[in-house]
DNA sequence: AATAAAACCGAGCAAAATACTTGGGATTAA
DNA sequence: TTAATCCCAAGTATTTTGCTCGGTTTTATT
């Protein structure tokens, strides 16, 4: 029941792009510093959302990648599933393409399942990177008193 | 965000051993077969959940497993602690000895993975083998229909 | 007392997943 | 033209997963 680095990772640096949007293309090596994480690693990562359509990329020298939307438009769950796939506590239960097992339509613990896979879901799709910008606000004014 | 099959597996057996409960030990060998799980694999699992008092062990012959307690009294996160340890989408936020790291009071990140922590908890410990068996009654009931 | 049914235990191990690194090539602003 | 930057595919060390194997110990039954 753990996030793997892809979505750990990811989130920070799209928290990154957000908290950067206007203001043209932020360049890869500038978010892995502020964000502490390998350049090299988080050009994979950075690679599927652009495949995703989550950042526009521009190549070139003052290139860089800018968040697609408006951060009040992509949702916390939007890049976990880039980067960790379906949302589903089991593959029985998976948000796509459920794997059904035989026992399938006696297991209790399917609904079980169910309740938890849905309960991620309300709480990821519930929440945007403009969110997290406000929280960020707050979180700052609290220590600047 | 996926549990792995212990976890799994650990819920099935678990139920198993509640829509028995009051009939004296079961056989691992019993369990694993209407569970369809491996006999080996699972006699790790229940040496776990043995270990961390939620289950009796009888040795010998005719000996077996029984649940320590009333299924109504075993909830879905004690077996899913025991069996994947503490909850925690990332190990910044979890239930037991939660490892910050150094950009932790500021990390806006963290604050998201402790909603969903909490709202996995909420999940898991509102839930228990009690009422998975009164599910399985209400599922039998439709089916007979 | 002998037997067989069961739990208990520790070690080993192959496959998959994770978390990267490496070494280039392609674009483009300056 | 050059340097900054994105793009891409492959390789790799480590860890985790999901088991198996070969025993030992305990105990009800005969």
């Amino acid at each position: 029941m753990k996030l793997s680095t892809r979505g750990e990772y990811g989130l920070r640096a799209m928290f990154d792009l957000a908290q950067h949007f206007g203001e043209g293309p932020i360049a890869l090596r500038s978010i892995a510093e502020r964000q502490d994480i390998s350049e090299n690693y988080l050009e994979q990562l950075i690679a599927s959302l652009r495949r995703s359509g989550l950042v526009d990329s521009f190549r070139g020298a003052q290139g860089g990648y800018t968040l697609a939307r408006a951060p009040d438009n992509i949702r916390i769950g939007d890049i976990i599933r880039v980067l960790e796939g379906p949302i589903a506590p089991t593959d029985c239960v998976s948000e796509r393409d459920a794997e059904l097992c035989d026992r399938a339509n006696t297991c209790v613990a399917r609904l079980v399942w169910e309740k938890l896979r849905d309960s991620i879901v309300e709480v990821l799709d519930s929440y945007t990177l403009q969110d997290m910008c406000n929280e960020f606000q707050e979180l700052n004014k609290e220590t600047t008193n």
